[in-house]
Parts: C-alpha cells; structure tokens; sequence
DNA sequence: GGAGATTGTTATATACGATGACAATTCCGG
DNA sequence: CCGGAATTGTCATCGTATATAACAATCTCC
C-alpha cells in the first residue's frame, strides 16, 4: 500500500475517432458502440477537469454520494454504485487515506460504519463538482442546451 | 492457453438500479454518469444477446470491422476500436483461435497480415448481430422509434 | 437464546489493456 | 541506390479494477 499519488492512467486516453476509409459496418446502427465512444468522449473531459488530482470516475462518484448521504455504510454505497462490498472498502480507504472522508461508529449498528465527508472532503470535491460539469458543458456544446437536456432524459429513460 | 469455452464474466452483471431513499446528489445532473448507466444497460442486452459464445463487445466490433474492411491490417484494427496493437493482436488471436478469420499475407506490405472473415466467422457473425440488434431493440422499446433514432443522432454529435 | 443474515475485512484470482523492447520490412531524403 | 527513420507484428511484463470466497463480529428475528 502507501503508493505515490497514483499516475492514474485512464484505460483510454484518446478519443475514439471515426478513421477515414473504414466501413464502420453494423456498428453504426446500434446503440451499444455510440454510447460507448460517446461515454469514452465524456471520460475524456472527466479526466481533463479532475488531472492531477488522482480523482477517478468511481471515486467521484462516491464522493458525491457520501456527501448527499452523510452517514451511509460501505456496503450501501457498493449496491448505489452497482460495485462488491470489498470494492467499496477500497473506494473508502482511499477517501479516507486522503482525509476527504471519515469513519465513525454508528450509533445503531456496530458492525457498520458511517461515512462522513471532512471539511476537506467537502471542499474538494465542490471545486470538483464545479471542473467536471464545466468541462461537460465544454463537450456538450456541440450540443444545444435543449439538446443536452433530451439527451440526458433519453438516456435516464433508456437505463431504466 | 486453450481455456474452456471461457465463462467470459462481464465486469458488471447486474444493472445499476435506483435506490428507493438514497440521494444521488451532483450525479443527477451529470451527462457522464447517465452515459454510464445506459452503457451498462446496454452491455447487459448485448451479454444476454451472445450468451455462451464468448464474444464480448470488442470481440464483436473486431469481427463487425473486419467483415466490412477485409484484409484490413491488426494495426488498423486496433486503431479503429482505440486499442494498442498488441491488445488487436490478442483479439485477432482469439478469431483465428475460433476460426472466425484467417490471417493472409499481403501482395503489398510483408510486414502485414490481412484478416479475412472465413465462411464460419460470416455465419456466426451474421446469426450475432441479428441477435444483438433484437436485443437492443427490446431493450430500447422503452423509447419510441423515434426516440431512439433521436438518442443516435445526439451521442454520435456528442462523441464528435 | 440461537440460527441465520449482514458488515467489514482480507486474500486471491482474473480480465483487460498499456508499455517497452525486438526483428523484419518498408519508406524516404539525399 | 543507400541508409536512417518509421511501421508491423510479436512477446514479456506491468498496473488497474473488478470479482469471489472465506472469516469474525454483530445484528435480526423467532
């Protein structure tokens, strides 16, 4: 454990572009491979609003719900991100490695704990919040406004 | 090596649901983690879709672009799906594994394979992605035709 | 009070893709 | 043409992010 501040490479850090000269064939009819390089796109601009900072998807993605949620268990937090308990730990000893997070005792349950944002935490992941949904809208201004919204109710109605 | 028919575990096997009474806070109106649920949404039609063949979403675009481009190079492949050579290698490993696509010297470039689906891999192919299209569409009936059309048009946009 | 479920934890396995090196081959400036 | 630079396939190795399985402590419920 104790490694450096993590390089954090992403799986992928160039954009999947349409090559000129290939027949994309089938691919350009389904959903799947649309969503996935446009959810490759947004990864992108993820990564270009959090550099530096060790901050990935996932580990966002906890902050933010440890956040609304003050007090939730580790295991909540693994089934709200659709990922193991143990993985969960992971995300939490990562949060709490860098003070962004605390465990306390809960009251009702000791074999739980809860998860509390730091003052540190908090901060942090505001000024976050704010990097990632201004570099989205960079992105999504190849959309218009209304545009943004259909496509954000689409796919809210599509993942069910 | 020679692995059986591989149960070809997706990362994530089971949908990424709402939970009744916890607060997704910022993540709401963030298009990236709505790109998220939907992907996996649809990885789970297209996991149903290919059941028992061992063909995941790479696998199935390799096979899709090498239909549509034959005698295409692995490194072109790869840069088609946004992977490194050696990982299109492994793929091309895996179809000529399968006897899905031969490997043929190329009249222009000895340093070159040419892939080429073989009459197996054609059919294959072919029973695949009706079976992935069907899917989708089931999955997708939640939207309208429409609708549907719509979610393309923006995500391509969106992908750039 | 006790059986069975839940929570956190740890160890282990696996899958995927990147990186970096190498030889063979091709391309290109002079 | 010739020789250095670039490209292609290949391989070995690494890092990351999951999952699974086991365990002890604790809670729930009959």
């Amino acid at each position: 454990m104790s490694k450096p501040p993590s390089p954090h490479r992403p799986r992928a850090l160039a954009p999947i572009e349409r090559l000129p000269g290939v027949d994309y064939g089938a691919l350009d009819e389904l959903l799947g491979y649309s969503l996935r390089r446009a959810q490759v796109a947004m990864f992108l601009s993820f990564h270009r609003a959090t550099r530096g900072l060790g901050i990935t998807p996932p580990r966002f993605s906890a902050l933010v719900i440890v956040r609304a949620n003050p007090g939730l268990s580790q295991s909540t937090l693994g089934a709200v991100l659709g990922i193991a308990r143990s993985g969960a730990m992971l995300l939490a000893d990562w949060m709490v490695g860098r003070r962004l997070v605390e465990r306390r005792r809960r009251a009702d349950d000791a074999r739980a704990w809860g998860l509390h944002l730091t003052r540190r935490g908090a901060e942090l992941l505001e000024k976050t919040v704010r990097a990632v949904a201004a570099e989205e809208r960079r992105v999504a201004a190849r959309l218009g406004a209304s545009e943004r919204r259909e496509l954000l109710r689409l796919l809210e109605k599509l993942a069910g």
